[in-house]
DNA sequence: GGTCAATTATTTGTATACAAACAATATCTG
DNA sequence: CAGATATTGTTTGTATACAAATAATTGACC
């Protein structure tokens, strides 16, 4: 199974090699952007790997746990807690309504708006969900130790 | 009940206030996968913003620089040494094709590939975008110290 | 009360990102 | 050499991600 979640795009293989110097030592994949790109798609690979039996996206379980978590939330409010445009929040709500994971009230004191919350099945798969994605996180800090895992998040933490 | 304290664009705010206890201290928005996600869009952010005048995406780009210090490559493996699939660097090329910056060659060795060069116009924005690029690292590990930086660089290629 | 600005949700368009399937070509194997 | 296998590039479909424009509604202000 395993499928080395990169053998179609393993990335920098073969590295640098015979290329032209003279960029005064700007080097693209040690830079934090491209670095950042990489480690945010290797776990995407180790999500889908983990919870792909359960078919839910990073960003869709995402939503889900904000939702479960929050009780009732409106759809923009949604999207600002969980860091989603209102154009994105809105495909990531219609996809997790039309698996009967969350549902959709009317609210009488705002006719724009549209409260959101979690089904029976929405509760119980974000349970399962959650125990998941708690391994997800280890796997994807593996590679550090556990004195750097702390360490790290700290770190990225203020980048954002 | 929410405090509904200020409705700002970015995301995140008024962060996890009255919410529902009993998940084990699970904390979505502490996870590794979704300060990623947010660092990744910030680092996005502040590309968009330092070199959207030159027009190019941080993949079109990487994608631009690898051609030109590599001064010939196949599309396939230039998506290796960019962490793009096939599909994804397809794309990239085609735009870059389509804006003159690159361009293609039949390979008489291998009739399946087409080599891509960088013309003299994408060699020219390749040069000044690094120096944005430059810029834009900077910018992007702005809120960590100096002794930080190399820390959390060195820390994040672990997680590749 | 009436006007205007702000908010909510949606839609359109563009750009990654990847799975899956495909045709054409190259390479390996017997 | 012939057949199996692998690689290259493309296409389709789905899912973020965001800019920009829009309609409906709300709130603020006069």
């Amino acid at each position: 199974m395993t499928k080395a979640a990169g053998m179609r795009a393993p990335a920098c293989d073969e590295a640098a090699a015979g290329e032209t110097p003279g960029w005064g030592g700007y080097v693209v994949e040690a830079q934090v952007g491209f670095l950042l790109r990489r480690a945010h798609q290797r776990h995407a690979a180790l999500f889908q790997e983990m919870m792909g039996a359960r078919d839910l996206t990073p960003t869709q379980f995402t939503a889900l746990i904000k939702i479960v978590t929050c009780g009732a939330v409106t759809q923009n409010r949604l999207g600002r807690l969980t860091a989603m445009d209102p154009a994105t929040i809105q495909g990531v709500v219609r996809r997790l309504v039309a698996r009967g994971l969350v549902e959709r009230a009317f609210d009488p004191a705002d006719r724009r708006t549209h409260v959101l919350r979690a089904t029976a099945a929405g509760l119980e798969l974000a349970r399962q969900a959650v125990a998941c994605a708690t391994e997800i996180t280890a796997a994807t800090l593996e590679p550090l130790s556990l004195a750097e895992q702390p360490l790290f998040l700290s770190l990225l933490k203020k980048l954002i």
